[in-house]
DNA sequence: GACCTTCTAGTCAGGTATGACTATACTAGT
DNA sequence: ACTAGTATAGTCATACCTGACTAGAAGGTC
C-alpha cells in the first residue's frame, strides 16, 4: 500500500528537491512505472509535511512563484524504510506501481533484501493457489478468462520474484 | 478506464440487484480480481444513477432499512458496450482490474471480441517496445530491475491475449 | 428470555486524487 | 521588437474512494 508516498520519499532520499522537479523526473522517467500526476505528488508532499517527515525551504527568486524546496527528515527515513520494507514483502498487487520498492532495492542490504523478496514468494504463492481452484461455475468464457488471466500474472510474478532472489544470491556470493 | 463502472453495469447485465446483492458478489466470487469496497459500489450507482444508466426502486419490508433495487435502462447499456469495447481494445494497465472487460466479454460476438483484442496486443507490443529500450543509467540494479518486472509483466500479458485470440478463432471454426 | 453473533442494507464524514487553471520566464522565428 | 510556443512552479474546486458507523432481523446458546 501506499506506494505513491514511497516514490516521493525515494526520490528525496537520494537529494533535496521541489515539487516540479519530482514531478519532472517521474513524468520523463517513470511514465513506464507510475501513472502518478502532479497535482497528487503535491498533494502527498503537502501531506508528509503534516506528518514531518520532510522539511520545506520556500526559494524566492525574482518575480516568479516561490519554490519550495522539501528535504527529507529522520522521521521521514523511517517511513521510508518501513514502505519500502512492507512494499518488499507485500504481495497483492500484481502491477508494476505495486512493486515501487523494487527501485529503491539498493537502500537496503542485498540479504535484508532478499529475505522481504522470499516472504513475498510465499504469499504469491499462496495467492496462486487461491487463485488456481476457483470454479468456473459459468457458461460463458468470461469468468473463466479473467481468472486465467490473473492466475498468468501472479505465475509471471513468480517467475520473476524466483529469478531475483536468486539473482541476489549469485551476486552476493560474488 | 472506469472499470469499476464496467464492472457493476456488468453485474446489472444479467439481472436487477439491490447494493448489497452486487458488494456480496464481488466479495465472494471477485475478491481476486476486484478490490473495490462496499461503499464504492454505492457511489458508483448513486452516479449511475444521476447519469440515468439504472433506473431504482425502493422496495419495503417491515421495519427494515428498504432496499434500493437497481436495473440497467437502455443509455445504461450502451455505457456497458462502450466501456466494454474499450476495456478490451486499451492497453495501460497491466493489473486484473484492468482486464475486467475479459469477464463480460460473452456479452459481444466472438468475431469482434478477437477484434479488440488484436487492437490491445497491436498497442500492448508498442508498450514492450517503448519498455525494452528504457536505459538503466544507474549504478544500482533497483530502477533496471522495476523495470524488468513491468516488462516481464508486459509479456506475459502479450503471451495471454495472442493465446486467447487464437481461442477464440478456434472456437469459431469448430 | 437474555445475550451475543452474524447477516442484511446502506449512509456519511473525511481523506485522496486529478483536470483545469494561474502566472512568470525563456527561446526561436520573423 | 513582437509573438507563439514551451518550460517552470504550483494551486484549487471537484469528484472519488473508503473506514467507520447505524440499525433491524435472524440464529444460536446458556
Amino acid at each position: 500500500m501506499d506506494e505513491r508516498e514511497l516514490l516521493v520519499l525515494g526520490l528525496l532520499m537520494t537529494q533535496s528537491q521541489h515539487g516540479y522537479q519530482i514531478n519532472d523526473f517521474i513524468e520523463r522517467n517513470l511514465g513506464q512505472v507510475s501513472d502518478m500526476k502532479k497535482a497528487t505528488a503535491y498533494s502527498i508532499l503537502k501531506r508528509l509535511d503534516k506528518q514531518g517527515c520532510v522539511d520545506v525551504t520556500v526559494e524566492q527568486e525574482g518575480n516568479r512563484p516561490p519554490r519550495q524546496i522539501y528535504s527529507i527528515t529522520d522521521r521521514g527515513r523511517e517511513l521510508f524504510y518501513d514502505l519500502l520494507r512492507s512494499s518488499l514483502a507485500h504481495a497483492e498487487n500484481v502491477t508494476p506501481a505495486g512493486e515501487i520498492g523494487l527501485m529503491f532495492i539498493d537502500h537496503l542490504s542485498r540479504s535484508d533484501a532478499k529475505e522481504l523478496l522470499k516472504i513475498k514468494l510465499e504469499k504469491m504463492n499462496q495467492l496462486i493457489e487461491a487463485c488456481s481452484s476457483i470454479p468456473s461455475h459459468d457458461e460463458g468464457i468470461g469468468v473463466n478468462l479473467s481468472f486465467r488471466h490473473r492466475l498468468a500474472l501472479l505465475e509471471c510474478n513468480r517467475t520473476f520474484l524466483t529469478e531475483t532472489i536468486q539473482e541476489l544470491e549469485n551476486e552476493s556470493t560474488v
